[in-house]
RNA sequence: GCGGGCGUAGCUCAGUCGGUUAGAGUGCCGGCCUGUCACGCCGGAGGUCGCGGGUUCGAGCCCCGUCGCCCGCGCCA
């Protein structure tokens, strides 16, 4: 017999009753009556109750068992008695009749419980990660992650893709976020960085003729985290493909997403194809956001001409500058003056001055407007905003009026805000769009500027030509994410390969050609030996999981995470240098005076 | 960097208006218990109230500072 195990613990069915077996395993819950006891014993695969009673020689061994000790026994499975089956265990009809219990590891006393659904400190879950593994949430969640990554490697080859490595000590970017710094021993005072993502290595692989990448690829940027961004390090489905348009790229992806996502949302409905093409514009116009979260059914809609020169004169006079609007966010069901009221001091807890509204009320055949906003701008008004947003009695409609680009982010907020309060969203599904048109430029209001909206590498609509005869602000990148549920689960765009056009963008955005080949030399010159057409984009791993796992938190579907200050509390990194390792590395710790 | 929340037994938490010896559940230790599966019953141990300072006759509670964890903002092409 094996020297530890002839089963694992979740194997045994009643078809193995009357077998002698071996289990080993850890002891998750323990059950002593004094003349009987009960261990449930747990392993990777499951779980099987384990009986010894004073008839056993292990008997006096198994009373010294504890909570989580690792431990090999041998016996019979035996059929539970009549009335005794827990349905609740795929083993649950059989137990396991001890004869020899061997201890192969003790345990301690518990900082943090296996058993149960205990809520414990982010700290301690940290610091014992290990434990937090073995319980059934989180090991559960990092099962689901490697299976899904799975899927997407088996999908990406089915659709011809080769999964290549790239390198992980790489040089600074200049663009984008907080490199991680690699000091380099030969090169005195030189240093090579993590890649913040394969992204000139994926494009210098179309240039170098292999057509079809992708990579499960670790991407690290020194910038602090979020709920939804993990300190340090994250994964990418990391794309690319030659000789492509966007919608070439759509048709590979779409289908790998909406695949993993149907096989693993258990039952949730998820967009069916083709997704819906939301451009940007429209994107931030309707629904606040870059992201949207389409579960929601609210649709924001512009109202400034029914405020225009009207006797509400906050408004009115906040439409006398051109570039002003009214939105309207349409609040189905939200007519109430308790309701209103409540997220007019939401409002005001955001820093907002408030949040002006209009409540709908049936007044025989007709709807008229009630609140302040309605009484200052009389009901014909009230009733072309009504008619506009296609409100009736016992709704509301919420305004925010100013410069767009400074309220749209707040605008987004209440439509989130209003759509959770009144129930109006839909958890239960997964709501896809891809976000199209993303602007190739974007004005830097504090360095008086233009700056790269997103990726420099991006191919700008009408290209070179567009480049040089349109105003910078109005052109349009082939740039696109997909959106699911207000996360922006992946990105990405067909490049700029050619070298004029490329020279031209960094010259919009302040740079020289000098300063191009400077950044990035290899990838510039790439381009002048016979650059395809190609295109591509990246998905969020861990965000894909954490939606699908249905948690809110990154570190729930991450192995070893870090904290939000960046430490592996587990292993204890970042740590200090050794002198001789400093030394090495030509190196001299200048501390921050206190 | 900024703002907010939290910090009391191994763990999850309660702790009144500032007042005597800081409690409960769980876990742990001991005893009893032959069909439990969140087993049950009895008993016990276990506390630098995050840390430092202050106010007060008296501080877990009030004030100031500080540290840690989390959430958000900035940041993240």
């Amino acid at each position: 017999m094996h020297r530890y195990r002839s089963h694992t613990c979740g194997a045994l069915r009643a078809s193995d009753i009357g077998a002698e077996a071996r289990l080993s395993g850890w002891c998750h819950r323990i059950r002593d009556h004094g003349g009987v006891l009960f261990i449930d014993l747990r392993d990777h695969y499951g779980m099987t109750q384990i009986v010894v009673d004073p008839d056993s020689p292990a008997f006096r061994d198994a009373e010294r068992v504890r909570a989580e000790w690792v431990i090999r026994v041998d016996g019979t499975v035996r059929r539970r008695p009549a009335g005794t089956e827990n349905p609740n265990l795929p083993t649950g009809a059989v137990e396991m009749f001890v004869t020899a219990l061997e201890v192969l590891g003790e345990a301690k006393e518990l900082p943090l419980q296996v058993f149960g659904d205990t809520e414990f400190p982010e700290e301690t879950r940290l610091r014992y990660r290990f434990l937090d593994l073995r319980r059934e949430r989180l090991h559960r969640n990092i099962m689901t992650r490697v299976k899904v990554i799975e899927s997407m490697r088996a999908r990406m080859r089915d659709a011809g893709f080769n999964e290549f490595s790239t390198p992980i000590l790489t040089a600074s970017s200049p663009e984008g976020a907080r490199d991680f710094l690699v000091p380099s021993r030969i090169h005195a005072g030189k240093f090579y960085a993590l890649p913040q993502a394969p992204q000139q290595y994926k494009q210098l692989l179309m240039m170098a003729g292999f057509d079809r990448y992708f990579q499960i690829a670790p991407c690290f940027r020194d910038e602090d985290p979020r709920a939804d961004r993990l300190p340090g390090e994250f994964y990418q489905l990391d794309v690319e493909m030659s000789f492509v348009e966007q919608e070439d790229v759509f048709a590979v992806m779409e289908p790998v997403i909406r695949g993993v996502f149907e096989e693993f949302s258990a039952g949730k409905p998820v967009t069916p194809s083709p997704w819906p093409r939301i451009p940007y514009a429209e994107a931030m116009a309707k629904y606040g956001s870059d992201k949207p979260d389409l579960r929601n059914p609210i649709v924001m809609q512009d109202v400034s001409e029914h405020f225009r020169g009207s006797g509400f004169k906050v408004f009115a006079r906040i439409l006398e500058e051109a570039r002003n609007r009214v939105w309207a966010i349409p609040a189905a069901g939200g007519g109430s003056r308790a309701f209103c009221d409540r997220m007019n001091s939401w409002a005001q807890g955001e820093g907002q001055p408030g949040l002006g509204y209009l409540m709908f009320k049936a007044d025989g055949e007709a709807v008229v407007g009630q609140g302040p906003i309605a009484n200052n701008i009389g009901p014909e008004r009230v009733e072309a905003i009504r008619a506009q947003l296609g409100l009736r009695d016992g709704d509301a409609a919420f305004f925010v009026a100013g410069d767009p680009e400074k309220f749209v982010k707040f605008a987004g907020l209440a439509r989130l805000k209003i759509g959770e309060e009144l129930n109006l969203t839909d958890k239960e599904r997964f709501e896809f769009a891809w976000i199209v048109d993303f602007p190739m430029f974007e004005w830097n209001e504090d360095e008086k500027k233009i700056d790269f909206s997103h990726n420099p590498f991006s191919m700008p609509q009408g290209g070179l030509e567009a480049l040089a005869s349109q105003d910078p602000l109005t052109i349009k990148a082939f740039q696109y994410d997909i959106a699911c549920n207000g996360y922006e689960l992946a990105s990405g765009g067909i490049r700029n390969h050619r070298p004029e056009a490329m020279v031209k963008a960094f010259e919009i955005a302040g740079y020289g050609e000098e300063s191009v080949v400077e950044r990035f030399g290899g990838m510039y010159r790439a381009f002048q030996y016979g650059a395809p057409p190609h295109g591509g984009m990246a998905a969020g791993v861990d965000r894909i999981v954490m939606l699908l796992c249905g948690e809110a938190n990154l570190r729930e579907v991450a192995l070893f995470p870090m904290s939000q200050r960046a430490e592996d509390i587990l292993m204890g990194a970042p740590s200090e240098a050794t002198p001789k390792q400093l030394r090495e590395l030509h190196l001299r710790v200048n501390l921050p005076e206190k």
